[in-house]
Parts: C-alpha cells; sequence; structure tokens
DNA sequence: CACGTTAGTCCAGAAACTGGACTTAGTCGA
DNA sequence: TCGACTAAGTCCAGTTTCTGGACTAACGTG
C-alpha cells in the first residue's frame, strides 16, 4: 500500500499516521509545546535537515496543525504556532513523553519537568474515562466496529477546547 | 543528524520517536490493542511491506515493547504480544486515536468505538494530573529543564502497571 | 559596502520502503 | 504419496525519502 493510501483507510490511527507518523513530527511538536516557534531554533535544536524541516512544518501546516502569524516586516517573517487543532495533541504528547521518562530516562531522572500550575506540583499524566472520571487501563477496555446506525455519543465534558 | 544518534539526546520525545516514529508503527500498535497478533494478520489488515512489517515486529521487539509468544508446536508458530512496557503506551494511543476521530472520522463518527466496561459507556480519554487529580490543559503546564539536582517525584498512583 | 540574520531551496548520495516471488516446515485431504 | 495449503518470514530490484552542505533572497547593522 501506498503512503497517500492510508487516510482512505477506515482507521483513525492510520489517518493521524499520515500527520504525526515520521522520524521527525513528535520531536518537532513536543518542541513547539515547550514554545519553540522559528525555522532556524527548530533545526539548531533538533539537528534535523533543513529540507525536511521544511517538509514537516508545511505538512504540519496543511493538516492545520500549526499556522505561521508574522512577527516583523521587512524582511517579513512568520512564525508557526499551534492551532486549537494541534493543542489538542497536548494529552498524546505528554502520554508519550511520560513514557519516555518512565522507560528511558537515565537514573537522575526526566530530562524535562512538566509543573501543572493549579495545583503546583511537578505532575505525569493519568488517562481517565471521559464518561466516569475514573482512570482506565487497557484491560477495562472493550472496542468493536461502530454499527451502522451507532453515533459516538456526546461528551459530558464539551469539546475540549483550549481557548484561553 | 543521523537517525541512530537520536536516542543519544537528552529529550524524551527522541527517544520515544525512535521506537514509535515511522509510518507503521503507532497503526500495527493499535492493531495489537485491538487484540491483533499475528504476522499476517497484521500484513492483511494492514496492507503493509512484508519486509517493513518483519523490521517493524523486531525493532518493538528489541525495545521490549513486544514479546513473541509460542502458540503452536509443528511447525513452531509465534504470536506477538504487548509486554508490561508496551501496555504503558495505551494512554498514548488512546489521545491519538481520539485526536483522529475527532478531526478525520466522517460524518457518521468513529470507525471504532471503546467501552469503558468499569462504567459501561463508550468513551474518550481525558488527561488529569497525577497530583492533584483535576483535568490538564496546555495551558495550565510550565516545563523547565531538570536541575541538575531535581529529582522526578514519586508518584502517587503507584508505579503504572496493569497486570491482570 | 561587507557582514549578519532568517527562512528557506537545490542537489547528489545514502537509506528506507515497495510489491512480488521465493523459502521453510509442517498439516490436511484424496 | 502427491499436491495444495498455512504461517512467518527472506530476498531482490526499483522507487521514494532523508541527508548534509552549499546556495539564495531580502532586509538590517556598523
Amino acid at each position: 500500500m501506498k503512503w497517500e493510501d492510508l487516510p482512505e483507510q477506515q482507521c483513525s490511527m492510520a489517518r493521524t499516521s499520515v500527520v504525526l507518523g515520521d522520524r521527525w513530527t513528535l520531536v518537532i511538536l513536543s518542541d513547539v509545546f515547550l514554545g519553540v516557534r522559528r525555522f532556524d531554533d527548530f533545526q539548531k535544536r533538533l539537528g534535523i535537515s533543513r529540507t525536511t524541516l521544511a517538509n514537516r512544518l508545511k505538512l504540519l501546516e496543511e493538516h492545520g496543525v500549526l499556522t505561521q502569524q508574522q512577527y516583523q516586516d521587512g524582511p517579513p517573517r512568520f512564525e508557526y504556532r499551534l492551532t486549537e487543532k494541534g493543542l489538542g495533541l497536548y494529552p498524546a504528547i505528554i502520554a508519550l513523553l511520560d513514557w519516555g521518562d518512565e522507560h528511558y530516562a537515565d537514573e537522575a531522572g526526566a530530562p524535562i519537568l512538566r509543573r501543572h500550575k493549579t495545583c503546583g506540583h511537578d505532575f505525569r499524566g493519568v488517562m481517565h474515562c471521559s464518561e466516569c472520571g475514573e482512570p482506565v487501563t487497557p484491560r477495562d477496555v472493550e472496542a468493536r466496529k461502530r454499527a451502522p446506525d451507532d453515533r459516538f455519543p456526546e461528551v459530558k465534558r464539551g469539546p475540549l477546547t483550549y481557548a484561553s
């Protein structure tokens, strides 16, 4: 199967992989969530080739994950910022970072700490059920194909936007 | 920078990307969480080339995400199963699937529904803070580099294992 | 006017991915 | 006993993608 045919698959992970599934995109995004916004900063921090970086950023923009915003005239320069859709990836990024911290950090611990400003503590993400609010483990979950007339349920906590 | 040098980076996402950061690995893993375990089943479901599938499965095994378990003699056959480390990726997989469902599902809704057996409802994952238990949004979080003598805090809820 | 900054593009070589055929080792049915 | 079948790969040649490094564009600074 060709790579471009993946999004036609009836599978949300296949469609997600078209945007995120390559060697660099997740690393770029985790930098964006740390506040990195400019081409050269990404390139210096990551050591990615300029060509590939340009391609990745363009892809993320085409998919509405990032937007370019002008930050100066003459010469006009643009920086990359997360859209609302991009902000929606935060739980995934945190989950992946936590997993990396747990399994690949050296003895001293995670290289980056994240503090939850609301409560003041360094934290890890814990996945809870949107319906009952309890933590979820893989063994608590039963997956099934959507029946033709089945609808995804309305979610109690709203559409999960992060408007400031 | 070469791909093999990434794991030496002081960044958990870089190390995570070495395992997960390619076109197929996330899709393979989300199939594993649906119960797919055999080489030919992956190949038929995904349409991935056999060579690439073999490479990916081997990489996941080398990194301790999957193990092979024999399920018959004569000829001996093995199936792929998640390790405890692999199960630890569930929050990330759910977060990515939810994001895909939200942004790429067709009008009828998500192609696969996940029911939380504990409460009986179809659900989405919501990321909560491990320390105060409240939901977390990107704007509630402040990241910083670990100071030399700073330790990652002990986690209240235990080491997050999924022993059956 | 030379140099620096920022955000790219261009290129040729290296690496990874592709489909399809082939291999291995045993089972099953006639 | 022969041929078909199953499962899990390997092998191969062609295509696509990624790489580092040089280059361009358009302006600001001393």
